[in-house]
DNA sequence: ATTTAATATTGCAATATTACGATAAAGATT
DNA sequence: AATCTTTATCGTAATATTGCAATATTAAAT
């Protein structure tokens, strides 16, 4: 196997985990630190900062976009890269609502 | 390779890391939303929720605790697992000041 | 038109993850 | 004590992810 059952489970929860997972490495949650830091950058500046090489950086850049939590707008020959701040309110309301929902119940 | 490079990121990043890629599969995500529903269950009552076999449930209960987002009690036989309050609160801290500090920036 | 600059893609090796059957471990039940 | 119940672990196959060198692509600059 290796391959996730997603066919087994709602198309909500699928979504929500493909969001989730593509934050759950540490070079994309520091690409997301860096982002939310200058508010736009290219490529080549994520390049500079982090320890990785370029292709990783694409890739990883290429991930975070596929999961929609950033957008990218061609700048001439650069890629302009932001965050999507939906996509992170859609994360921040999914968190909060089961931290209301728990209140609620005791373990 | 294959395997990340957590020396290169800070402790924090790469323990927020851990903590969402944790969440980041629909079988997680699913026993975390069971657990809110139900409370508290035993391994059990979710193999019999999930369409997934005992000993692939009781990988993904381990991967959560070591997560630190359930805990687990042994009840005579069988072990209570409930969601751990704090580890949601994190995660809704974390997206919170994301959110907070995008308010102010544009894109 | 050539060269330079910035990103993306390809191909590949190393490692990690997912899933499950078989089996072990440990307490409950008879 | 023997059996049942519940969960964990082991072993393993299939697949996915991570990372990078080499190369391709595309636009800018000369």
């Amino acid at each position: 196997m290796g391959a996730t059952k997603t066919d087994h489970f709602t198309d909500r929860q699928n979504s929500i985990a493909t969001m989730i997972k593509a934050l759950g490495h540490p070079a994309r949650i520091a690409i997301i630190e860096y982002l939310i830091k200058v508010d736009t950058c290219i490529c080549g500046d994520i390049v500079n900062e982090l320890p990785l090489a370029q292709p990783t950086i694409s890739q990883h850049l290429k991930e975070l976009k596929n999961a929609g939590l950033i957008k990218g707008s061609i700048e001439g020959n650069s890629i302009c890269y932001c965050i999507d701040k939906k996509a992170i309110e859609k994360l921040q309301d999914y968190f909060g609502n089961i931290s209301l929902k728990l209140e609620k119940k005791n373990c």
